[in-house]
DNA sequence: TGATCGGAGACTATTATAGTCTCCGACCTT
DNA sequence: AAGGTCGGAGACTATAATAGTCTCCGATCA
C-alpha cells in the first residue's frame, strides 16, 4: 500500500545518476542523455524519456536539444526535495480523493465523514518528510530535521 | 499520489463508527451491522461487507452472526493502530515494488540501484507514523509521539 | 422455521499504470 | 546545407489494480 509509481521511481533513479555525474568527481558538469540512464538501469527508453520530459517541464532539470544533448540538474541537489519530484510525476500528494477536492465536489461519504481531518493530518506529516528530505540526501548526506506525528499535535474531531 | 484506497477508507470510517457506537455514550456495547453503517455513509452495502469480513479475519472486530448480529471493536481503540488497519486491507506498506522482494526476486533496476536504501528509510519513517497513530487518535485522543525524519537518520549509499 | 445477519467466491466494470509507436523540431558536426 | 543525434509531443495499446456486483451458503435468534 501506499506506492509510488514506476514512473516515479525512474525519476528519482535518473535525477540520482544526473546529480551524480554532473557533482561527482569524474566527468563534473557533463550532460547525460536518456538513454545512458536508459541503459544503466534497464529502464525502457521511451519510458523515461517522458519521465524526464516532465521533470523538465518541471524544472528540476535542464534540457539541451540537438548531438551531445541531454540532461543538467536545473538546481543543487540539496534544493530538489523528494516531494518535488514525486508530485512533479504523480500530482500533488493526496492519500484520499477528498484531499484536493474543488469547491462544490464533495466525495458520497463527506457529509457524515469523521475520518477526513485525522487524515489530512497524516498526509501534512508524511507531506514535511518528503519535504524535508532532498536529492542531496538520497545521496549520502545528512541534514537534521525532526517530523512531528499527527497524534502529537492532537486531532479535532 | 501515495492514495490509499477505498476500501481502506471504509474500512477507517467503519471503524470509527463502530468504535464510536461502541464507547459513546448512546448506546455502549451495542453491536453495529453492516447495512447501518452503509447507510450512514453512503458506502455499497457488499463492498462494505467485504472490508469487514477482512477486518474480522484480522481480529481488528469481533463478528456476531444471525438476526442483531454485528461487529463490535476486538480490542480498545487505542491499541487498533492506523497501521494495523490499513495494512488488513492492503497488505504490507511498501512504497516501491521492491521494498518486500523475496529472495531470489529482483526487479530489473536492482543491481544498478542507489534508490533503494533511502527509499525505504522513507518507508520507515511513514510506518512509524502509522504506527504511532491509533484508532482512538482518529476519535479525538492526543497522545504525544515524535518521528524521526529518514534525513535526520542519515542515509548511507 | 423463516427472516436477518455474516462468510465466501465468482464475476464484471472502471480506471490507473506501464509501456509502445510515430512524427516533429532543435542543433551540432562535417 | 545535410544527415545523424538528441529532446518534445501525442496517440495508442496492454496489463493490472481497484471498485463494485451477484449469488449462494451457514449461523442464529425470535
Amino acid at each position: 500500500m501506499l506506492k509510488i509509481s514506476k514512473k516515479a521511481d525512474y525519476a528519482l533513479m535518473a535525477l540520482q545518476h544526473i546529480a551524480a555525474v554532473q557533482f561527482g568527481d569524474v566527468t563534473p558538469g557533463r550532460v547525460v542523455n536518456t538513454k545512458e540512464i536508459a541503459e544503466e538501469y534497464n529502464i525502457p527508453l521511451e519510458l523515461l524519456a517522458k519521465v524526464l520530459q516532465t521533470l523538465a517541464k518541471n524544472a528540476l532539470i535542464e534540457s539541451h536539444n540537438g548531438p551531445k544533448g541531454g540532461y543538467l540538474l536545473a538546481r543543487r541537489a540539496h534544493q530538489i526535495t523528494i516531494a518535488q519530484i514525486l508530485e512533479s510525476i504523480e500530482g500533488p500528494l493526496g492519500i484520499t480523493d477528498c484531499s484536493h477536492e474543488k469547491d462544490g465536489e464533495f466525495c458520497m461519504q463527506r457529509e457524515n465523514c469523521h475520518i477526513r481531518t485525522p487524515l489530512l493530518k497524516v498526509q501534512d506529516s508524511i507531506a514535511q518528510l518528503l519535504n524535508s528530505m532532498t536529492l542531496h540526501d538520497m545521496m549520502g548526506g545528512t541534514p537534521l530535521i525532526t517530523i512531528q506525528s499527527p497524534a502529537a499535535q492532537g486531532v479535532e474531531r
